[in-house]
DNA sequence: AGAGAAACTATCATCCAATGATAGATGGTG
DNA sequence: CACCATCTATCATTGGATGATAGTTTCTCT
């Protein structure tokens, strides 16, 4: 189903075609044109429309096993990085710290529901994930809720009704409630340690970044396993991971 | 026949919103709305409308400077680069080839009259380009020649018709004629040697790419500069890259 | 602080481009 | 060959995009 908004049909055309990217983007493979119809729940005709128009316009590619997305969208991602204030600050700062604690480090900045990992540099045994730059991931589990922590109650409130029980990967169930003293934490203590949440084994001290006007701008953190890092461990790198994020609010 | 009918106006509205996306992925910093409608050449209350929706997916965001590309882009990256059979065939080839060479090698396919880059790996002293992975370059100096020569004279013609006289980072100019004898010399050869032409000092070796089909998917090159390595030197490289090129055209 | 400009937002009648039902062309399969 | 699926093409209808205009907010000078 796509994210075509609800309230009103405004700009319909241009959300049918970001609907049919984003089907795209969530695909695991080619998808033939009935498949992106249904799955953008979209008429046939409407979506060959769309899709070719894509296709002309090098944002989706044809094979003889269906549409893919195709190399301009990584033309609109370079652009981003070449540009954004947040992505061209906090590389080398992230460089620096992978450096000194030689774990891995991200940025990731909130879009939605979600999160998305903008920046990220490995540490000295990298972990197995393949570019995991620009990977969406749960805004409410791991690292994701230090994103939360400045929001008002209310809006923490309705997001945590929209996940009412969520399963995290250590096999613990995270309700509304846990979801709320989560966040309360990080108002308290300015940070997060999350242990096997997102991810079976993983470990991860997030911050929130906070630009010239206080407002919150993303968030950074440090990424190891449980196998090779204690928690107390990764705890001793806080001031590190605090002067990194300092270094990045100060510039933007 | 396929595309657009008497050149109709058709698919308006998703081609101005991808218009504006690209106008900003152009940008070099923020643009203002209006910047936006001047440089797409639209009506103000059009580029709002657009510009609005696009920042309501995530796609563009706005700061107090201006409007620039938003996160969400890096996901459709992401969707790509996971998904691609050519990036994914091709990363770990480039890895043992740069690894082998000490040379930074990359993989780039056409999209229009430009090619873009989709895959790169440094070598042992890395080149100045930042994150160029995505970047847009022309196709008619460098190793885009190669790109050109598995097609028709036509259609090689009509392309360098389009570019009249280009001046290369050499400060030689090159016409038609020039890039004709160029797309000539790679179809005998079967690769590509340039100096100097797209950046000075710059020297590269290129070869097509091409899938079990035989058909052209792309190419793949070496790319050093004069002061460290000499077109010799380079040259000796040659049949290590075309054992690439063969491996990941095998894959594919 | 206040005047002026610029950036952005909102409204609305007109009309054209998007829509979707249908039919046709193409290609692969048993 | 018949069958099924994918993709393409056509066209009347209509509803959403359009663009002119006016309004509101925000910045920038002096």
């Amino acid at each position: 189903m796509g994210a075509t908004t609800g309230g009103g049909n405004q700009g319909r055309t241009l959300d049918r075609a970001l609907d049919v990217l984003e089907c795209l983007e969530r695909a695991r493979g080619p998808l033939r044109l009935s498949d992106i119809a249904r799955e953008a729940d979209l008429h046939l005709a409407t979506t060959q429309r769309t899709v070719n128009q894509l296709v002309r316009r090098g944002y989706v590619q044809q094979g003889n096993l269906g549409y893919a997305l195709g190399p301009v969208v990584l033309s609109l991602a370079h652009g981003f990085v070449v540009n954004d204030r947040l992505s061209t600050v906090a590389t080398p700062v992230l460089t620096e710290l992978s450096s000194t604690t030689r774990l891995t480090s991200s940025v990731f900045v909130r879009s939605g529901d979600e999160r998305i990992l903008i920046a990220r540099v490995s540490g000295a045994d990298p972990l197995r994930y393949q570019f995991p730059i620009g990977r969406r991931v749960p805004l409410n589990v791991g690292g994701g809720k230090v994103l939360l922590a400045a929001w008002t109650d209310e809006e923490v409130d309705a997001f945590a009704l929209r996940f009412p029980e969520t399963f995290l990967a250590s096999g613990r169930a995270q309700g509304p409630g846990d979801l709320k003293r989560d966040v309360e934490s990080v108002r308290e203590n300015g940070y997060y340690l999350a242990e096997s949440e997102r991810e079976l084994g993983a470990l991860s001290l997030s911050l929130p970044l906070y630009d010239a006007e206080k407002e919150i701008a993303g968030a950074i953190n440090l990424v190891t396993t449980t196998d090779v890092t204690s928690p107390e461990e990764l705890m001793t790198w806080l001031p590190e991971l605090s002067r990194g994020a300092g270094a990045i609010g100060a510039r933007i």
